[in-house]
DNA sequence: GACGGCTAGTTGTCTAGACAACTGGGGAAC
DNA sequence: GTTCCCCAGTTGTCTAGACAACTAGCCGTC
């Protein structure tokens, strides 16, 4: 007899619901790599929801790199495991505790300054106007992996200095304390070599490569609310991802939108 | 008096002659960065689909980062112009062309090699079994941007060596003579140092900064068709890319999927 | 044994609707 | 003038079905 689980008071909508719980049956290890998924059709049935709700649910695992489809087969979970997740937007903490280790930080910094150059630009302040600086050094399992140095509109959370825990989550502190969500990120990725500064906190020799992050978040309005650079270690940082060929079928149009 | 377009006899998906359509208006300018795109109801009108015909059209654009849509308020064209595109499968002729360079290549070798180490385990060939190894200079604009090394089994594309004008995209030629469409990659990309080898075909110093990638090529049937390891300029190049944060909705669940 | 056709299972596409949730603006009430 | 409510427009979610296209296995014919 199965144990069928969906809210259907819960705000929550029901294609994330077994969208999460097919996920938390992979991450088990329950759907095993190669092997497929319950079928569209078997999941509407035992769930008792419509087919086109259910294939909601698979196709978003599919976008997210974690399973494929093939026509007239079925869902299949993918193959690999991809270092870094390259699809969603992630805070460090989350990214490493998706990845079994244990994130810590180190703060060497964190004070308002005027803001300046392209993070300015970036964040659409005026010149001059006041910036919360977090610099941190982040630690895997206490390797440090990268430093980071994050700048914020102070106007938008005045009292972060007092509120936030550096220990924890910027992102879940924006969230809880300041109703502040981040939706989007625009992330630009450079490969270059670890400055002096940078190989003292890293514990790298200088010109080693390294990433240089440069991070924009938005929330869903659309305004900036983040900038973010940082360097990361080249030898103990990569980034995967999974891509996929968008089918080509020409059709030039003539369609009058307006 | 609106000259719509919609080829009903085709096999191409209605939904994605929409988006192509809204894709090339976009191109030339006709719908600008922050405006809003035709609504799900008026494509759905206009053009006589359901609306999840249109709707369909529209979150397409929106995962391949072009758009994004907000609730209640309508779906607009993104700002940005990203760099490389991470999302899909791009061969380095069809990217440079997306940027609007000139693509062109240098060719180093061209030759049967016997299959060994990463290339082999990953193409699933037994050591021994022929590959066909090209290692060619990218360029654009007539400058080097990086080095490649591709390898295939040699028993997919046996006349290969007759067949590829190396003047042109080794994807096209894969589709138009063996009829091997490439529909997903994995890649996975590394910060390093430039090789006393690199440095010189790509005419910077040694100990400068690349990007290493490694991608995997694969077929619909989930076999892999291509291994191939590129090394890019890290004054040259950058990868952009744009992340959308996942909601959260926490449930956990015990469903039996049996 | 080889081939072809049939069938059940699966994903892809599409329809025509429904209600919920949210945005933004106008107008009424205060 | 300010506040609140309502309404039209929009996207998000969901339903119940339909047919097409493809896969894989079974089975009978040749």
């Amino acid at each position: 007899m199965d144990s069928l689980k969906l809210d259907r008071q819960s705000v929550v909508p029901l294609y994330f619901q077994i969208q999460q719980q097919l996920l938390q049956h992979i991450r088990l290890g329950r759907f095993k790599p190669g092997r497929p998924l319950p079928s569209e059709e078997v999941i509407s049935r035992r769930l008792r929801v419509s087919r086109m709700t259910a294939r909601q649910a698979l196709k978003s695992l599919c976008s997210q790199g974690v399973a494929y489809s093939q026509r007239g087969k079925g869902t299949f979970v993918a193959e690999t495991k991809l270092e870094k997740n390259f699809r969603q937007v992630l805070s460090f903490s989350e990214e490493m505790e998706a990845r079994g280790t244990r994130p810590h930080s180190k703060v060497t910094s964190f004070e308002v300054v005027s803001a300046g150059g392209a993070a300015a630009e970036t964040l659409r302040v005026s010149p001059g106007e006041k910036l919360i600086q977090l610099r941190r050094v982040r630690m895997a399992d206490s390797l440090p992996m990268g430093v980071e140095c994050t700048c914020l509109p102070l106007r938008l959370c005045p009292d972060l200095l007092q509120k936030f825990d550096p220990g924890t989550s910027l992102y879940r502190t924006l969230a809880e304390v300041y109703e502040i969500h981040i939706v989007q990120a625009d992330e630009v990725v450079e490969a270059g070599l670890a400055s002096s500064e940078e190989a003292r906190l890293l514990r790298i020799s200088k010109g080693s490569p390294v990433f240089q992050f440069t991070r924009t978040a938005y929330i869903e309005s659309g305004q900036a609310v983040e900038y973010v650079k940082s360097t990361f270690r080249g030898d103990r940082y990569k980034i995967a991802n999974r891509l996929r060929r968008q089918s080509n079928g020409n059709s030039s149009g003539g369609v009058q939108w307006t």
